[in-house]
Parts: C-alpha cells; structure tokens; sequence
DNA sequence: TCAAAATGCAACCTGATAGTTGCATATGTG
DNA sequence: CACATATGCAACTATCAGGTTGCATTTTGA
C-alpha cells in the first residue's frame, strides 16, 4: 500500500475532494482518465499557465492518489488512478443514499 | 433557478467539489443529507469549533449550492440540497466511464 | 562534446481560507 | 420590561493555495 493510499484511506475523502475542487487539476484528470500516459509538457500544452504551475497541480494529484508518474528518460509521465475516484464516488452515494431514504419517510408520512 | 445554481452550472463542478473539500464540511453535510432541518447552534454542538467558525462553513456549503437557509424565529435554519451532489456524481461518473472505456479498449487489444 | 529539451527546485508575491475574539442586534419568555 | 438565547457582523491573525520567475540538473541526439 503506498503512502498516499494510507493517507487518503486515513484521512477520508476529503482531501480527495480538495484535489478535485479546481477547474485546471479536474481539466487535467479528465485528459489523463483515457489511461494513456503523457509527460509534463504535453499536459502543459494548451493550458494557459506554466509548466511549472500545472506541474504543481499534478503534484496535488499524485498526493491524493488520483495520478502516479513513472520517470522515462528525461520526462516524468502522469497517469490516472482509479482508486480514489471510486472512494468518492462510493462516498457520495451514501450521501445521495441517506437522502433518498428521508425523502421517502416524508412522502410515506404524507401519504400515509 | 437560484443565483447559487446559475454559478454553480456556470462554473463547472469544481466549486462544488472545493466545498466538500473540507472535514468539518462534509460531516456538516452527512447530518443534514437526513433532510432535517437543524440551527446554527444544534449544528455546533459536538463540534470542538466556535460557532462562527460553523458559520463560516454553512455560508460556504450555501455558496455552493449543497445547502440552503430559513431564517425561523431567532434562528435559522439549515437544510440539505440534493442538486449539486447529484451533479457531482454525474462528474465523477463520466471521468469513471472513460477510464473504463480505456480498460476494456485495453483488454480487447491484449486478447485480440 | 555541446546544444536543446524536460524536468526539478527554491524564492517570492498575492489572494483566499480557517479560525479566533469581541460586540451588536433580534427574538422568545418569565 | 428584563434577561437569556441565537444569530450577525467586523476585525484580526496565521496559514495555505495558486501562480510566477530564475536557475540548476538530467537526458537526448547530432
């Protein structure tokens, strides 16, 4: 189990969530969870900031779990995770879950 | 449609997922997803923060979207929104279906 | 070997966040 | 009315997040 699994295992899926609360890091996952590996610069492509800005963001990524990065030669490739995306996934059902629940007592309590 | 939602739509799902970015945040939202309506003061109670500091917290998940306020008497109370956390999961589920989609694109070319 | 490419690292700035304390205001109740 | 309760608002501090610039390091390839 890697250290960033434990983390974000201990810690809940909060931090999860804050890695996912900005449009650039989410632009970034979405490119990344076709599976194919791509290096910094690439990512850095047609993003309108620098490489050293979005390498931060992936950076934010990986310490939640969402990317890893393998060294090849002189570039680091970034690639999807699945892991935490099912964690909060499976968080926000039992929220949705809990919801639905109380909105069926009510209307049984109305009908009823 | 309420000035909350025009944003949230505006803005894409990060702002919501920056909202539930946060510990206290979501353990303020699971009590409310029962769909009671609760007060300030309840909402603090075994919380180890001041009460402006759970304040704070409800402003932002009502800047989001995630919960809305009545004011009742002297207090006001908060209640959960489904909206947003529906939007959230459909997010996360088409980022979860592309990733799927690489899988078994995967597959196919290891077995074929 | 030498230049270009890709990345890493550190310093720095700015604005937002999380939290506190203090006080003012509104409301229910004896 | 007087008092307790619930909230609102403002100021203040400290830390974090996002972003930039500048420079060092590693690797590729002619």
């Amino acid at each position: 189990m890697s250290n960033a699994s434990v983390r974000a295992a201990s810690s809940g899926p909060a931090p999860v969530f804050a890695a996912l609360g900005d449009r650039t890091r989410l632009a970034l996952l979405a490119k990344l969870s076709d599976g194919r590996l791509r290096s910094i610069t690439a990512l850095s492509a047609d993003v309108r900031l620098t490489r050293q800005a979005v390498t931060k963001h992936l950076h934010v990524l990986r310490a939640a779990g969402l990317v890893s990065s393998v060294r090849i030669g002189r570039e680091s490739r970034f690639t999807y995770r699945d892991g935490p995306i099912a964690q909060a996934r499976a968080y926000l059902d039992t929220v949705a879950a809990q919801w639905d629940d109380a909105l069926s007592r009510l209307r049984t309590l109305v009908e009823g």
